[in-house]
DNA sequence: AATGAATGAGGGTTCATTCAT
DNA sequence: TATGAATGAACCCTCATTCAT
């Protein structure tokens, strides 16, 4: 069973394929589960093999942390710039690139997206994560600044403003069934609607 | 040295206080770090005593994460409460209840409030902590019902604003730093409103 | 069983003795079968006692190798100190250095000494032991010469003496059998007479 | 790439002379890691080719390790064969034995010499690989003994001198570097003369 | 009540070995 | 014959839990 057999065709790409396969179930499972509570035996299962094959994709459990964060950030990254592109307003660039954010969590990628556990990484995989991480964290702050210089947002601690909706967004994987009513497309405009909202100045 | 040695007088009710001081520094930390990422070695050692000594207060780690939710819940119980006594629109009981929830978790029961790791109870406890946290979710689901009846609040998935809610409040304990500028019922004011306005009807 | 048990009465040295007894195990088990082909099962086993129970002596298996080394260095600086306080010539200071480190290997100590499997320690621990090891080496060395100038020893690339030396010592935890005719200071005195006569001046 | 490719010509023969590559490999290797210190992948990758290809010509590690001790103990029965015939003395015979079996030792079939592990051998395997060993060392002893007789060798324990001969010739694979300034027979030259020095009789 | 030593289960990682292609 | 993916056993290490003192 799993998502293993038979999922990939061409020959020479496999590898990066099944790489990637392991990133993202191991992905979900951290996303849901937290990384200390995710055995890689689990992440083997989900797959339909053993523990030991895993090794042949990955170097350790840390790397898949890694390499996950490094998976989400350039979905952040993404967002920003897709944000700074087509949005005039700052509560424009804000809407867009927190939409586009969520959404590509949910596509193909998945919920690869959101680990929280920096604490667990290697020091030198932390430090870089970290440093991103501020980075993306900043762009919003620029973007919340920009809205409330141009009138669009209210004035708050623009810090307060992303932590809060960073936590809103990294703890969807643990309520979102795919099941729900509600398309992932469809699901990011409303958080998103709701969080920005909260920010927008009223006339 | 910890908060343990001269920390309570009285006699007969050391126990109960004593066990009370084992379940807020776990809560702490496993509000911070997790529940799997957290050993009752960190535990103790922020005590000043021994692990063994933590089996004179509480019978196993997983009644220590059951009791950190049941603290939580009783927080989130009486926040629901509070907010059902004093304000009069939909609106008005969603905000109160928020803030007054988000500022006890600051409070001396501090962080033991919000732990995140349900799959980590017993299952018997499970189903307690579940059937409860889906009352107080249901709590605020008739909030913003009524909200929304009463034209203070948008309409829209109550569920979706609840969980969006719950993952902001929840993540606060990741940042929140002792020495920001905010005191602890300052940003609770400054994190609700902005939660219930995303959520506020615009005239 | 085990060399665990009632080995030890003191009270607030049994852990340094405990410390030690694991050490001097595992340096026995090390020196007889190598690192590598050593589990710390075995160890434990040896000992009476339980894997897990080590950890509370010493930190991982690397560190044991590493004491181990210094151990056993610690003895060969204190065989090297007597060479060179108690010997006149060149070849005096050789043999009793040779002798009193030969000794001291069958003493108390045990067969803790001597390890070849410098590549298994931390890149840290490495650094140090191979420039003690240099360092020692260096001093049979300077002996050497010294018995060359002063005519007590033949001419020969001092080097491969030493190297020579060192095999034929550090070999003989695998063969040495305790329930042998000769004590351990009878054999070290014949090993060692057997190796400086062949770097004897004749005549 | 190593010695793999185009190392070999005549047809039927490649199997054979393939086998001994892996077995020169993995003895180098062993001699000079250690046999549980060694990964097949290591040795693999050392001939530019797969850990499995290596199935192809030996059953198992373990057969590997006995053929590398069979091909030393090749080595050592030609050098006593050696000494027997052409030395006159015991002290000649012993010196001719020594000083072919260390220049063998680097030759063509290389460090292969010597292993160590014998615990690490099939039971049945260790058995032979004693044996004859044994014959191999009372060889040496009957030398010795024969030295003793005709007056060219001292009086002492022959089994000592043996295991000290052995121990130091065992470890030269560790030392030795190609690129020193002897070359192997003149090193097994040096080595030789220093061994049998300490153990001839002085007038 | 408190200690600290001991235990045993569980998880991450390596590696010899097998097997389909 | 060569490959490389997959397996499973073995090992190191952590940590919740127990227990004698």
């Amino acid at each position: 069973m799993g998502r293993w057999k038979n999922a990939h065709k061409t020959n020479d790409e496999i590898q990066r394929l099944k790489r990637m396969t392991v990133l993202k179930e191991a992905g979900r499972a951290f996303s849901k589960y937290g990384y200390h509570n995710t055995s890689l035996d689990e992440v083997a299962r989900a797959l339909g093999i053993v523990k030991g094959t895993l090794y042949n994709y990955v170097r350790d459990k840390q790397e898949i942390l890694f390499e996950c964060h490094s998976l989400a950030q350039d979905i952040g990254d993404q967002a920003i710039a897709k944000g700074l592109r087509d949005g005039r307003t700052g509560a424009e660039k804000l809407t867009i690139t927190l939409q586009s954010y969520i959404a590509a969590m949910f596509e193909d990628l998945g919920a690869c997206a959101i680990i929280m556990e920096i604490d667990a990484l290697r020091p030198a995989d932390r430090r870089k994560v970290v440093a991103r991480r501020d980075a993306f964290e900043q762009s919003f702050v620029t973007m919340i600044e920009e809205g409330m210089r141009d009138g669009t947002l209210l004035r708050m601690d623009p810090k307060i403003a992303v932590f809060t909706f960073m936590g809103a967004i990294n703890w969807m994987p643990r309520w979102y069934r795919e099941d729900g009513r509600l398309s992932g497309p469809q699901l990011a405009a409303e958080v998103t609607r709701l969080l920005v909202d909260g920010l927008r100045a009223r006339k």
